[in-house]
DNA sequence: GTCCTAAGTAGGAATCATTCCTATTTTCCC
DNA sequence: GGGAAAATAGGAATGATTCCTACTTAGGAC
């Protein structure tokens, strides 16, 4: 599976009940199980393959706590995802090369424009793995629109919600 | 709308009508205003938001057309999807800083690191746009498996097939 | 160690974006 | 203008993700 050498899971595992605790969330089996299925390796698995790999071990588990696993996880920052969550596609009709500034709690997605990114020498670990046709610096962080509100309305919690894209504007 | 100078626009236009030509596919008026649509702004619309739009000049177009629009673009390369099309989530429990070759072919993401771009200088323009947490570079092309099997197997088109999220492996 | 209660879970039903199916229209080459 | 191939509309189907509710458990108080 892309295994991670054993202390550095050990590291991790105890990274994430120290995050768990301080958060005052409970540490159940199915946490630790579903954590250390996407903590363990290198690859990028989607929540059916966590939820097969994890029924190993617990064979009663359901897919939706996987799902809402992975999602406290996130919001606790103990692990990513690839793209945007929870969002349908998107299209960028933008022909000139430019970037993305990701908002992590709105989805909101601007362009920004940089003659140095624009020039970024690709390395070679990225250049053995394929033919590259294309390169994009993605910004992730908290957009200007959803700063101000936080500062105005009770300053939120530190921790950015999950986009649940169904707060579309228009 | 975020509304592109108009004669930027009637190039595009030109260039969407001549590269139709080109690949052999007709012209139909669906075609050319979900094209205006997404080629005519800034922003990164849904499906839903373009239909919509469309709607008002072509009241009986369908939101399949739309999507089937829309997909044939993308394989012509007249636009882009923000993030990975028509795939389900997937996670990432990669704690160190990374990077992403993400296959536009068949939808593997692999992970490379890169000193340097992991110490990149994210640009004003990105930081004028909200509070900046992390940055990521994502290299999209064709992986090296999917050259192997394309070289060995008739050579394809040269135009990329979009991924269905279908054809997951494992 | 036992008890209590808030938090977590299972499982099935519900949602919702996207795709498929099929009969009907259009485009474009002659 | 006429016809074959390609596109479209519309509604039904699919599949990932989420919601609902009754049942279980973790972990702090005793």
């Amino acid at each position: 599976m892309d295994a991670r050498p054993e202390e550095a899971l050990q590291k991790r595992m105890d990274h994430f009940k120290s995050a768990l605790l301080r958060a005052g969330v409970k540490l159940t089996r199915q946490r630790l199980e579903v954590f250390r299925e996407v903590a363990g390796g290198y690859d990028h698995p989607d929540a059916e393959t966590i939820y097969r790999s994890v029924r190993e071990r617990v064979p009663s588990v359901s897919l939706d706590t996987v799902y809402r696993t992975l999602w406290l996880l996130l919001d606790l920052g103990l692990i990513a995802t690839l793209g945007h969550p929870r969002e349908r596609v998107r299209f960028d009709g933008n022909a000139e090369p430019h970037h993305h500034f990701v908002c992590t709690r709105c989805g909101r997605a601007d362009d920004f424009h940089s003659e140095e990114l624009s020039r970024l020498v690709i390395p070679d670990a990225a250049r053995g793995l394929g033919r590259v046709e294309k390169t994009q610096v993605e910004v992730r962080g908290i957009c200007a629109r959803c700063l101000r509100e936080e500062g105005g309305a009770a300053a939120g919690t530190g921790r950015p919600g999950r986009p649940t894209g169904r707060e579309r504007s228009r």
